[in-house]
RNA sequence: GCCGGGGUGGGGUAAUGGUAUCCUUGGGGACUGUGGAUCCCUUGACCCGGGUUCGAUUCCCGGUCCCGGCCCCA
């Protein structure tokens, strides 16, 4: 037997009508908002990875050779070929440019509760501008996709990269060491953020400013405590047009720092609190790539939804739609009725009406059993007596519950029954 | 990379230093127009490798995978 690889996983149709279910309800949110959907290679240059990300990445992602000996990287997440690819073709589109994608990425970490080595994301990018209205938009249509799917439980966190950039770029000559710090308050670990600030003879007055501003965090009346003019009247503006989409119960959180470099204003952050340790569903925010690509500057906003994390959550919920392979289920009553049971499911089948039928031939109640387990909602059978009259007997696998019903008007009554349910 | 807990048919389980229980599921049959029942038959398992032993599914070591946590999280 040839085991599945580590961090890898098989889903079965009810697993995947379930994804499915999710995925296809954030689509169609994109839809709503105006966002056209992309689709780029699983895998690129490790460099455009690299590029965005620094080199230790490699040690966390699929990279390889491939037989023309091009460095090559499973993507570890979507972003950066999205920017990639505007940068390449779609440079020119009118703007605002706004795209989404679903696809699948690879991280070479150690698995556990909702993390693997193959995972799902869907996201979404809006190139063009960086402005309270924009940041909106997106906020908006991340926290409209996660309803859609019938998530509940799950709390917005807003920050913007500004307040804590500007205060300790302009204090700190040194940028690694700048960076450093940040990437200590993203983590909240202000003991390591002390010692550093001792160690490096930095003052402890910016020790506290830092902190106080990391610090700043509550629903919208937090707003008021922000001292950065610029992004207070940025994330005001930014709240108050949310509230116009009904996003409301956002908090401000401004010690999201998100680790990375290129995000250059509003960052937000999703968790889904049923979840364990790994119960952010969605991270996003205001960054500049294209010019790291080699195209024009332009400020892009967007984010990435964990589609795994989402169904565990939805899952922690006890939200678990029911699931039927099929609708209808042709039962003959005997072997020579078994063509008639063919024609019938045919034309079930063409109306749309999800249909099986009989391939094993089996007995009657053999079938009668089998429609039953595998929860189809009405058996169609077709004997001897329904042939004379040119019927069928529907059967409500439920109730029990029989008509005969002319062939010629089986559509009709099984989506009449069905959309009576 | 590190730590803890696990690994018996497809799923769920029991026992055991002498190759394995029960339930469920799958396939078939009886039955023959409602038995979606009932009865019968049947397929199918000790994660992998090494060690100890006359003999290992059981004990020991290593690996692997799963579950959870740390680190990390673009």
């Amino acid at each position: 037997m040839i085991q599945r690889p580590r961090g890898t996983r098989d889903f079965g149709p009810a697993d995947m009508a379930r994804r499915r279910a999710a995925e296809n309800a954030m689509r169609e949110v994109c839809h709503a908002h105006g966002f056209g959907e992309v689709v780029t290679p699983t895998f690129e240059l490790s460099e455009l990875f690299t590029m965005r990300s620094g080199q230790a990445i490699v040690d966390e992602m699929y990279v390889f050779n491939d037989k023309g000996d091009r460095e090559m990287a499973l993507r570890p997440e979507i972003t950066a070929s999205v920017i990639r690819f505007y940068v390449n073709d779609l440079s020119t589109l009118p703007k605002p440019l706004k795209l989404y994608y679903v696809g699948s990425c690879y991280r070479y970490e150690n698995p556990q509760s909702g993390r693997y080595r193959e995972f799902y994301q869907i996201g979404a990018e809006l190139i063009g501008n960086d402005n309270p209205e924009t940041d909106a938009e997106v906020i908006s249509l991340a926290v409209k996709c996660l309803r859609a799917t019938g998530l509940q439980d799950f709390e917005v966190r807003i920050g913007h990269i500004g307040a804590l950039k500007s205060l300790v770029q302009a204090e700190i000559g040194d940028r690694t060491l700048a960076s450093e710090v940040l990437r200590l308050i993203d983590k909240a670990e202000f003991e390591a953020l002390g010692r550093l600030f001792e160690s490096r003879g930095l003052s402890g007055d910016l020790m506290g400013r830092v902190r106080a501003v990391a610090g700043t965090k509550g629903g919208a009346e937090a707003l008021d405590d922000i001292e950065d003019p610029e992004v207070k009247a940025h994330l005001k503006e930014l709240f108050e047009t949310l509230s116009l989409y009904g996003v409301d119960d956002c908090q401000l959180d401004l010690g999201i720092v998100r680790g990375l470099d290129y995000y250059t204003g509003m960052v937000f952050e999703i968790d889904a609190p049923r979840l364990g340790a790994e119960k952010q569903v969605l991270g996003g925010g205001s960054y500049t790539l294209s010019e790291l690509f080699g195209g024009e500057p332009v400020f892009s906003t967007g984010f990435a939804i964990g589609i795994d994390r989402v169904v565990l959550a939805l899952e922690a919920e006890d939200f678990r739609p029911e699931y039927r392979q099929c609708d209808a289920f042709v039962v003959p009553t005997e072997d020579n009725m078994r063509k008639y049971a063919f024609a019938i499911a045919s034309k079930l089948r063409a109306a749309g009406i999800h249909t099986d039928v009989d391939l094993m031939r089996r007995s009657m109640s053999k079938n009668l059993k089998y429609a039953a387990s595998v929860g189809t909602r009405y058996a169609v059978i077709v004997g001897r007596d329904e042939m004379a009259s040119r019927s069928v007997t529907l059967r409500d696998m439920d109730t029990g519950e029989q008509t005969l019903v002319k062939a010629d008007f089986v559509v009709e009554e099984l989506e009449k029954l069905m959309a009576g349910r």
